[in-house]
DNA sequence: ACAACAATGCAACTTTGTTGCAAAATATTT
DNA sequence: AAATATTTTGCAACAAAGTTGCATTGTTGT
């Protein structure tokens, strides 16, 4: 697993730090999506703010993590899927958003549905963000 | 048109006030999706940007707005239908932001297909996000 | 081990969002 | 129409979020 880590920055041609490292690992623990402010909660005796920024703007970049869309300010990561790389990111995932326990999901099994948009309009990304109650708030 | 505005606001027992009246007829004259700082630089003189952000929390909280979510950290907000209301949100149409003019559509007359979700997650609700190049920026 | 390069921490700063309270505006009552 | 009650606004002060430049530290390749 940590192998598995540094094996990741390095295909990437990222040098390997203790920060990407810790950040990195903590998308792989955690399994879901992650706000700045949640990694800044678990890591800021290790790192700086500032480090944490600038390591998730990298990752982005990358094609390591990707964004998921929200309507709090809150934008949240999520690992990427092998298939993406610098510049060209393909999450054609749904993405669900738990109300209650606030935990973001990359719902893997389920497919962004392709979209027929008015003449002119060209798509780039398509995000489809699902809130409600997940599976384990659901009693 | 400005009677029109006035009865919007009286339709959902909101108090007529300057700001309120001058905020809701941006959204009218724009056409498109706003954000709190879009709203900031066209009125920053005639009114304190708390106001503008409790107006916007308002007209949010009535239906009479609705919010779109955006992977910037700046949520745009946009009028709602005529079946709106306060706590009831239906803006089951797909939104679009253009990479290039930074500009956010609502696209009526694509609504948002239903999707099934794994046992145990319940969606409240779903946005679907276009980002792309408009109908405008197209050459 | 060394030089070249990249990443980090720090400080200072800008922007964005929040809260309490007094003053002003709007609505309601008589 | 004036007086009262209620709501909204502006201000100030603050808290949180995000950015930038630069010296220091860490990483990489030879």
């Amino acid at each position: 697993m940590q192998a598995n880590i540094t094996e990741i920055l390095r295909k990437h041609q990222l040098s390997i730090t203790e920060a990407r490292k810790k950040i990195l690992s903590l998308f792989w623990e955690t399994g879901n999506a992650l706000a700045h402010g949640d990694i800044e909660q678990k890591s800021s005796e290790d790192f700086d703010r500032v480090t944490i920024y600038r390591t998730l703007q990298t990752f982005v970049d990358k094609g390591i993590i990707h964004t998921i869309p929200t309507s709090d300010n809150s934008v949240r990561y999520a690992l990427c899927k092998d298939e993406c790389a610098a510049g060209h990111h393909h999450d054609d995932h749904v993405h669900f958003i738990c109300d209650d326990c606030g935990n973001t999901y990359c719902i893997d099994e389920v497919s962004v549905p392709k979209v027929k948009l008015p003449k002119g309009f060209k798509a780039a990304q398509t995000d489809l963000v699902i809130s409600g109650t997940c599976n384990k708030c659901e009693q």
